[in-house]
DNA sequence: TTTAAATTGTACTTAAAGGTACGAAAAGGC
DNA sequence: GCCTTTTCGTACCTTTAAGTACAATTTAAA
């Protein structure tokens, strides 16, 4: 946010920059995650990373900027991995079966929370500032795209119920989220992964069984 | 929650009761409902209903007893005729065409939020003191030991898939809790019919096709 | 060595939250 | 008419949130 947009190399003038954003938004991205975003203070986020608060101020501007920019660490960090699956290019039951697994891993051992902060904070949109909120719809917006793209060629391919994309879109969508959900309300993940078969595997065997 | 358990007809000993015990939980429901529960506080309700801050706590305890007691209340308006459906002992097709209307029903011309409060606290659960949490628990459980039921009592008459009756539960609580947050972020509720269709009728029609 | 530029953190402000101490008020019993 | 009981609301408390004023610090350029 500085209005020197200064690159790596040259030197610059003034003091030098001790501030460190990634180590800030690493550690907002997680406490977020973990206890929720109306949980965490600013002042949370300066004492774990022994950050003054005008410091904090200077890089995001508000709360609301540093929430924004938590998000698109987030988009980063785990919502790209669920689009490149989309992207793959395998089959439509690898990619359904692949995007299964990815949200049903046991995430104690990947040391990462449970649930989902994009869809934490969707649920809680009221809560935040314009910037944050325009985010979360353009992550929205990303997402149900990546659906309706993967919904679109898997139709091509003939392995896709007859329903219309848009409406198959949200309905991945609303699983993703229920599954997120459950995972944080500390439903079992196999038992996640059981319920999300029955839904996601759907438009799929309805296509094998009535239209091909 | 008062000390002395007084019925209407007594005529009583001290000053008279004037606070208004259903109006409080009345304003409080429909603002949490609105606005969402964290962006409404006691102060708020207070100037709503024109009753004092101690007279709230007198009546309530904390707020953490408020919204507890919010939520029963939201239970018997909202959540019951969701039950009643599930009980209402209609063919199978008919109670999921029932549960589809019920909701996406425009909330405009029923002076009613979008959304569903119990949806949107159960997603915010973190945010809550113990006597909520235990309600919001004792409720995700009566909702989906009714969904059991009612599998159970479909799968008898052989109108239901091969699916395991709490995985099946935990699919159509989920499925309620998306529609309910599709509607929160503007999705038109004939949109939203759609997707519930394709979710929903999905357990039915592979009973119809595959099983029997 | 001075000056200008840039970043730093201490100490503060303001606002709003949940919660309460306490005396006034309103009733029935004596 | 006075005492007891119960409910009432004003005026406060404490804590914590977001956000900032400002002087000190560190550097390159002059």
């Amino acid at each position: 946010m500085g209005t020197k947009m200064r690159k790596n190399s040259t030197p610059a003038r003034g003091r030098p920059k001790r501030l460190d954003r990634d180590q800030i938004l690493q550690a907002a991205l997680m406490e977020y995650w973990s206890k929720g975003p109306a949980n965490v203070s600013i002042n949370d986020i300066c004492i774990l990373t022994r950050v003054s608060k005008p410091g904090v101020y200077r890089e995001f501007g508000s709360d609301d900027g540093l929430k924004r920019s938590v998000l698109d660490a987030y988009h980063r960090l785990a919502i790209q991995p669920l689009l490149d699956i989309l992207e793959s290019g395998q089959s439509t039951i690898d990619t359904v079966n692949a995007l299964i697994g990815f949200m049903t891993q046991d995430r104690t051992t990947l040391g990462i929370p449970n649930g989902c902060l994009f869809v934490m904070m969707r649920a809680q949109f009221q809560q935040f500032g314009p910037y944050t909120c325009e985010k979360l719809i353009e992550l929205r917006r990303t997402l149900l795209g990546a659906y309706e793209v993967w919904i679109d060629r898997s139709k091509m391919r003939g392995d896709f119920a007859d329903v219309a994309t848009d409406i198959a879109a949200l309905f991945f969508d609303a699983q993703h989220g229920g599954a997120m959900r459950m995972q944080r309300e500390g439903v079992p993940n196999n038992t996640i992964a059981r319920v999300l078969g029955t839904g996601l595997r759907m438009p799929i065997s309805n296509a094998n069984i009535i239209g091909f």
